[in-house]
DNA sequence: CACTTCCTTGACCGGACGGTCAAGGGTGCC
DNA sequence: GGCACCCTTGACCGTCCGGTCAAGGAAGTG
């Protein structure tokens, strides 16, 4: 499993921490995990390879730490910009524009998540953190059906739609396609409300849909 | 690029060279593509390294063809799915249906998808793939538009949703809660058109929205 | 100054990997 | 049989990689 080293650092020890895990990340993501080695990212910092060996104790246990690192941050802008915002719904908007402007912002740090879905070894430590954010939104998925305003499905598979959509249409069409993603983030407001809130024929209740 | 070796095969070569790419492709699937060797892959056949070097000229090579090959399938199976569908909004359902299906007969080649899209030599031949399909799916979306069954919206984007939608079901759904592909086709289907269809409160026309 | 602790160096090691190739077996055709 | 062609073998090669470590510098403390 490899458990990070917790080494007392000090100010200097932190910051060159703070460079590899960065520098790293970026090489992995532009280059590929496996085809980076030790050696070039202790090269693109100037430094000799003992210097990564004093923070990592392994590649490995590096990039568990970019991976832990990233879903942290990723959660803590999310429940930041949902704040205490009372309405479920729009709670769910909020969350699909921060996490459209977050992956906007660190599309090398996505690149590194879709990766680590695709080796056993990663995957366990994604599907983790993966779940503590699933956790949230369900939350706010339970509480929009209990009001009326979305369909009454398992709120786990409405959580993944959304998931879905924004995650493709991020990696689409903000790092694809180049488009702006405040413009995406509507489209995919749009397309998830209308489809968390279900058809408009029986429509009794619910102050959006 | 890699181009691929077209050898005249008998048809003894042609069974050999489809066990080496169905027997990689699994093993890159479980195991990852840069920590599965090529020695490793020939031994799990029981023949020689030249076996391999026979049939494709690298290791990438033959990750190229796995690719290609799945996704010329994938899309041989949707179209033949919609076959001659008149109504756009059935065809997406069909679609959707049909992906779900064969992503659950086949997630270890989605896997491969995924691995391929965080590496730059692969995810050029990846798009080139995927450009097809969407292109497909996009002019069934224009013309439920032209129709009137759906929101006018940039249909690529919608495109997009519906297939973020699905494939990110499959994966979490499907592979890893273990929920009957069937069941979960249901949900993407129900959520993807009440997405595409738009907003209830103008509601003017259309035979489903 | 001495002494400790934190950090850095880079040569080095064992092993694994992708890929090559000279040699040979098998099959079918004349 | 003789010959051509398709396929297979596995030892071998050069390279590179993750990881180690003895040695030494810098910073802080007394």
């Amino acid at each position: 499993m490899v458990r990070p080293m917790d080494r007392r650092l000090t100010q200097r020890g932190r910051e060159r921490r703070r460079q590899l895990v960065e520098y790293a990340a970026r090489r992995f993501a532009e280059n590929g995990y496996h085809p980076t080695s030790v050696a070039e990212i202790v090269a693109g910092l100037g430094v000799g390879k003992g210097v990564f060996y004093w923070y990592f104790s392994s590649k490995e246990e590096l990039f568990g730490e970019i991976l832990r690192e990233a879903q942290q941050e990723l959660r803590r802008c999310q429940q930041q910009a949902i704040a205490d915002e009372p309405d479920p719904l729009r709670r769910i908007e909020l969350g699909i524009r921060e996490s459209m402007r977050w992956l906007g912002d660190h599309r090398h740090l996505f690149t590194l998540f879709q990766f680590a879905a695709t080796e056993e070894r990663f995957s366990g430590m994604l599907r983790r953190g993966e779940e503590v954010a699933v956790g949230d939104a369900v939350r706010h998925i339970k509480e929009g059906i209990g009001a009326g305003q979305i369909r009454d499905t398992d709120p786990t598979v409405l959580t993944h739609a959304v998931l879905g959509v924004t995650n493709h249409l991020a990696r689409v069409m903000i790092f694809e396609h180049g488009a702006a993603p405040d413009e995406v983030a509507d489209a995919a407001v749009a397309f998830c409300l209308d489809g968390l809130c279900g058809p408009p024929e029986p429509a009794p209740a619910g102050h959006r849909c």
